[in-house]
DNA sequence: TCAGTGACTGACCGTCAGTCAGCAGGTGAT
DNA sequence: ATCACCTGCTGACTGACGGTCAGTCACTGA
């Protein structure tokens, strides 16, 4: 059936045309800063006129969340291979996270960021970023499934509840991140006779820290792979 | 001279005129939400007109910038005082300042928000948020007198470097508070078949992450003063 | 050939941050 | 008492931008 094919087409032209606008959009968020692009400069960019725009996206904000989806399936999906991959112990698996998590933020910095003020800035709590929602909650699952290894292996200790600590590696990552995609800003601002903080150590300092904090003292030692991690 | 008490009086009033202003944006901003009230609503609330709030601030991201100001003064008074009591030993102190930070963060909420927005949405190094900087510097180097001094008294490890560490602890909660302030809107999201987060358990869970990392495993106990202090 | 469909357009609208010419009312000098 | 002056304040106005919608056009399938 032709008609059938010609919906196929057309399905995936939209499709296209979606991911056009989004590209366009990275492009543009990234250049000009996000609240300071506007609909008009993206939909340039894009080569369709603004109110096209408004038939793939329900509104600004949705467009600078839908932003981020893209970046975020990456991290899921480096994840997913990661906790697949049966032979990283629960710490080195948490550590990996960590590290993937950190290195695809920061690459997409720009996508991030007006995420963010969109986030803070409304009150109401839009449907709009229940896509985002689900995609944070899947990592944190990630984030409980490397911990639950680490207290099975012995690679952990497992006098902590794994629900608390992956919200609490959570916040602490989210603030990471945020720090350093923030760094340039604060560092603008900082008197420059004083000594200037490190952004870039911030990540091995909390892996650090945190590994200090939940790795097993007397560990049972019994299937090892890794003889290094000394500090 | 007349002219001089007059002056003086003008210029009260209008320190009391501006502290007006402020509590109005904190009250409009606390109920409406930060993105939403408009310049318009706080002049109102204020009793005066539009143009008058511009005489005070240069822009509603200035006025949202200065409204976290009086809060993080409050937090800076009170670390001040910890900071002063020489009674409380590197833990306690350190334990305290994050307890007082999260307490005042999270009883200004309202206040805070919009200030993260327009951090996250201007990309140019605005001077309006100097100001903001300078306090958390000085938050920040509370921290670091709080680890130093943990390190002097033996009751933190000494092989961490404060600086990096400070830093560390301004990420965590700072994302900590973030996700705080957005608690609700996260759980509103979440789909309820499944266990909700418990985003009260946070702080102390991450509390007890950082002293469990930091402290002395072999502290010397020379001169503790205080029998209290368990949670 | 032609009616139907749906993607697309861009002029238009409403809202709101920010501006500015003018006003009131107090002040100090005459 | 009078007046020039200043200072804080006002609110109508502007420009910009997010969002809308009536209308156009290319394509499709009969």
């Amino acid at each position: 059936m032709g008609a059938t094919s010609a919906a196929i087409r057309r399905a995936r032209e939209k499709a296209e045309r979606r991911e056009a606008i989004l590209d366009a959009a990275a492009r543009v968020f990234g250049e000009r800063g996000a609240a300071v692009a506007t609909m008009e400069e993206v939909a340039e960019a894009a080569e369709v006129s603004k109110g096209t725009l408004y038939l793939y996206f329900q509104s600004k904000d949705d467009l600078s969340v839908a932003l981020t989806h893209r970046p975020l399936d990456a991290v899921l999906e480096r994840f997913a291979s990661l906790r697949d991959d049966d032979s990283l112990d629960g710490e080195t698996l948490l550590r990996r996270l960590i590290e993937t998590h950190a290195e695809v933020v920061m690459a997409n910095a720009g996508s991030f960021r007006f995420a963010m003020a969109s986030l803070w800035s409304q009150q109401p709590a839009e449907q709009s970023g229940s896509g985002y929602i689900d995609r944070i909650r899947t990592l944190r699952d990630t984030y409980v499934t490397a911990l639950e290894r680490g207290q099975a292996d012995g690679s952990l200790r497992d006098d902590f509840d794994v629900h608390e600590v992956s919200v609490a590696l959570w916040a602490t990552f989210f603030g990471a991140n945020a720090l350093r995609m923030n760094a340039p800003r604060f560092i603008a601002h900082m008197p420059q006779d004083r000594p200037i903080p490190d952004f870039d150590r911030l990540l091995p300092t909390l892996v650090e820290l945190f590994l200090r904090a939940l790795r097993n003292p007397e560990r049972r030692n019994p299937e090892r792979r890794n003889p290094e991690r000394q500090s």
